[in-house]
DNA sequence: AGCGGATCTCACGCTGGCGTAAACTTCGTC
DNA sequence: GACGAAGTTTACGCCAGCGTGAGATCCGCT
């Protein structure tokens, strides 16, 4: 008797099932692959790409710096790279000097920051442009008063 | 003695002028006004653009719909001809009939609804991503005090 | 009236972010 | 083991949103 051990759906999803969950494309993973922001983590015997939770996320963590901080993909892959380094300090913990943590904590420090930054600077917006919505709102009412009246 | 009434900067800007204040370049306000978004309301007696206060409301109006709620220049154009064209009932009040303003009232505030929606989808998404943002914030925190110790 | 800097109108160029066709392989089910 | 659906690579296509001259014209200041 022997464990489940090979390509049973492993909860890793086919390049268009995670391409579906996502709202993209098949081509568009492979884009965002060919690009380095998104390898998928697994590949089946016959080498075809499986995007396991991890890579889902990471996906969905793209598209959100893209649609809603307007990053284009390039400052995308610097961001993400930025926080890979940092997670490999955590799973090479003790093979890092105290320095070198410290300069990769620094920097994903300073990206986490920035991206705070800008994310608290589109809610300014945003919320300014709902008042202004809402104002118009207002007036739409009282024309349509008038014209009740 | 004649009053000042000719082409002193009426307070209205020239496009580089315009330009600058609104963070673009002057071929991107030619390209507006060629896709029909933004014509400037006054010319110069040799025919160069002079954009007034309006026409720069309208220039950051454009903007907020292209960089916050991510629209394309074609949406643009729908939303604001509609605005317009409410304006314009406004104008020319006593030439429409009541079921026209009723119409055009209520387009208006169709478009309004949506945008509110799409602003207040936006503001939720961004508060998700405000707080994965302190979150890992606070991680950050905790990695330091360990090092520091 | 002349001069430097800003604008004007073409019109072609370019980049990002995929779409899409072609020809071939892999998956998994019967 | 065979067959249709889904996946793979390669490579060219495409559109939005401007960038960038080129060459003529205009602004406003002296």
């Amino acid at each position: 008797m022997i464990v489940d051990q090979s390509q049973r759906p492993t909860n890793a999803l086919r390049i268009g099932e995670a391409a579906e969950q996502a709202g993209v494309s098949c081509r568009t993973l492979r884009y965002y692959e060919e690009l380095g922001l998104l390898v998928p983590s697994q590949h089946s015997a016959g080498g075809a790409r499986r995007y396991d939770e991890a890579d889902l996320a990471r996906l969905v963590r793209i598209r959100e710096l893209q649609e809603l901080l307007g990053f284009d993909l390039g400052e995308i892959g610097e961001i993400l790279r930025g926080e890979d380094q940092l997670a490999d300090i955590r799973s090479h913990y003790r093979d890092a000097t105290v320095d070198e943590r410290r300069a990769m904590l620094h920097s994903a420090v300073v990206i986490n920051d920035r991206l705070r930054d800008l994310v608290k600077a589109k809610q300014d917006r945003l919320s300014g442009m709902m008042r202004q919505l809402e104002e118009k709102a207002r007036r739409y009412r009282e024309l349509n008063a008038e014209l009740g009246g």
